[in-house]
DNA sequence: GCGGCCCTTGAGGTCAGACCACAAGTATAC
DNA sequence: GTATACTTGTGGTCTGACCTCAAGGGCCGC
């Protein structure tokens, strides 16, 4: 071995790729939404080759962190924080997620963050709950636009929990799940009732009462999810005692 | 257009290769553990280049589905189920994820996980917690044994809540803070204190007593947050604790 | 006989450069 | 004035050669 190794491969040149991007991230140089340079360039200037480097770049998309659109550009990931499309219906297959866990998941999460949204929520989101709630009844006839303001009335108030975690963990889910059910009917459940319910909800985040907040959310997802014929498939039958709370 | 099109480009390579493996997944031909086929061979069977072959490979690994070694081979993930590994690293320079998040995000499954544990937990779980409780105490004087006892007793607690799904998302959670944690002091600590608190833990999960083994989980962890002043920097004017810290 | 070094083999990792496919903008034809 | 066609910029795929790593097996020296 004749030539001194100066340098320091640091690691497969994925993880190079993904250490340039992250830190042109987190200096600030990138942010959401932002296009980067044309891979041939970017290869250039990383002194690695296209292919290595689309490694790397597919590598940050698979987590959803980087956005790929043929023909125009990568970009820097923008909409709602959000894990990987794919990746829990993915897991699903390999570990055998059922579909009443996801559930449980979601009325766990969604639960507390009604509850932080009660606690947190600001005037602007109080005003954006308020509007989605009058779209709602305004679509009442329209599943498919009811449906359209039922996901983001629930998306805002994730946001109101000032805890973006909590809400890419609810994105990812409430995704996966919206997956398996467009597949079903329409949701042919009683619009109004619904409708009323998410009012309920909304009165509860603005007065700023958690615990209530908390509790109607978890009605509200109980029977979606029964509506939906997906319990959990209980070893007793009514399970009288988890429904009543 | 000329030509006929009858082949049917089933959307990019990438995926294709993401459907087949999934496909293989699903039918139960492959299974956690398992080595696929050499890439070469692979792309042959499949009609793509290897460079594309490679390309949804590395797609699968970054969500955390399949697990590359150089040199050995390309295997399905086995270990406990997570969400891709720097993914949540990788969000937190994006959306500005802060640890306190983190932290709330962790209290709030966990605590309910354990409750989970003590109205699911089967006694082959009790045994395992119990022999974990054993540990810690043995390794009260060495911090990094203790840690590695802390952390599986955690785990064993996930899968005793028979919901995997909220298992991997405290497991990536759980790594990611993991992480963070490891640059700054080794936990310092009462580690007694902290056994006997995992002990009532136990106790409670054993006893089949969900609320408590809640409650105790949530004290558990507040506690473990603020020591390591992590706590969420509250808005309120008093206090001055953001700055002192 | 037995342990250690080296070579072979099998697998993933990287590279180079040509060419394909898609999206947009711009120029041209009607 | 609108619609089609060309040009350009960017991601997508292919080929096939070569590098690196990990393991196993065989040869050599003790």
């Amino acid at each position: 071995m004749p030539r001194v190794k100066e340098e320091e491969p640091t690691t497969h040149r994925t993880m190079q790729v993904v250490n340039h991007i992250r830190s042109l991230i987190e200096n600030g140089t990138l942010r959401p939404g932002d296009k980067i340079p044309p891979e041939r360039e970017l290869a250039r200037s990383l002194k690695i080759s296209r292919a290595s480097l689309r490694t790397g770049i597919g590598y940050l998309a698979a987590m959803g962190v980087m956005k790929i659109r043929h023909g125009v550009g990568t970009f820097v990931a923008d909409g709602p924080p959000e894990f990987g499309k794919g990746s829990l219906s993915l897991m699903s297959a390999l570990h055998g997620f059922q579909t009443w866990q996801m559930f449980e998941t979601r009325i766990i999460l969604e639960s507390h963050v009604a509850g932080l949204a009660a606690e947190r929520g600001k005037e602007e989101h109080h005003a954006a709950l308020a509007e989605e709630v009058a779209e709602m009844f305004a679509a009442i006839e329209s599943p498919t636009d009811y449906l359209i303001h039922d996901l983001t009335f629930h998306r805002i108030i994730s946001q109101a929990s000032a805890n973006p975690i909590l809400a890419a963990i609810i994105e990812t889910i409430t995704s996966a799940l919206y997956d398996s059910r467009r597949k079903t009917v329409e949701l042919s459940i009683d619009l109004r009732e619904s409708a009323e319910m998410h009012r309920e909800l909304y009165r509860a985040i603005r007065s700023r009462k958690p615990q209530e907040a908390h509790n109607l959310m978890e009605q509200h997802l109980r029977m979606a999810q029964i509506a939906q014929g997906m319990e959990r498939p209980t070893g007793r039958k009514g399970s009288p005692g988890a429904a009543k709370k």
